[in-house]
DNA sequence: TTGACATTTAGCCAAATAGCTAAGTATAAA
DNA sequence: TTTATACTTAGCTATTTGGCTAAATGTCAA
């Protein structure tokens, strides 16, 4: 049961779920969106998607300096499904779709 | 967020997941079943339930001395869905439901 | 009412985790 | 080649969490 049990502890935390409320809307982010979103250290946000890697829920890509996130192709359909009934009106998640439209503004 | 987040948190251990995925089977389950189930001590059985009603995910039902507990009406039907599938297969969880048979024998 | 039993709560300890700073790695630009 | 930038890794600290035992609560039976 590690594959699903891996997959709860990676969204069990407030800013990983955040992470991935804003990947279901945005097909891609930088670290450094992330980093503006959560409001850490880069240290600290690294270390969050590198869980989410782990987890086999998100995949990067390298792209010169920068490190590219998305969700995985096979990010579970009935997990996705639930999780956007559950965050599309939430508060939180409501605010931080408004913030990320100004954090990526500017591209890479 | 934090409907989500507290159920994500409630699935995130091993041992309130098996419990989930036996209540997938049970339709009802005792706190002794419990107990028996994960091999630990009934303090600590209780804890994980409690942790489990306060997330929404269980509810419990007192009948004289003992408690039996059960999904929710409302668990989350996409959540249950993909649990289901992935468990299906687990060799814990099927070992789990093997354990079950016996476990359950002995009516309360 | 007393005693036995089922569960919960309180309190302790060890392990896990989320945050940080600082140091390391890798890439691009000067 | 040097410097700056983007990210990761290592190592530290504070908090959370899962396990236990012991004590408390609640219910049934004698």
């Amino acid at each position: 049961m590690n594959k699903p049990l891996n997959a709860m502890k990676a969204l069990s935390d407030r800013n990983r779920l955040r992470v991935v409320a804003a990947l279901m809307n945005h097909e891609e982010l930088c670290a450094c969106h992330i980093i503006e979103l959560l409001q850490v250290t880069g240290a600290t946000a690294s270390r969050h998607m590198g869980l989410l890697i782990r987890s086999g829920l998100v995949q990067s890509r390298k792209a010169g300096r920068w490190v590219h996130y998305r969700l995985t192709d096979d990010f579970p359909a009935p997990l996705f499904q639930w999780l956007e009934t559950e965050l599309q009106t939430d508060p939180g998640i409501k605010a931080d779709r408004k913030a990320l439209i100004k954090i990526t503004a500017c591209k890479h």
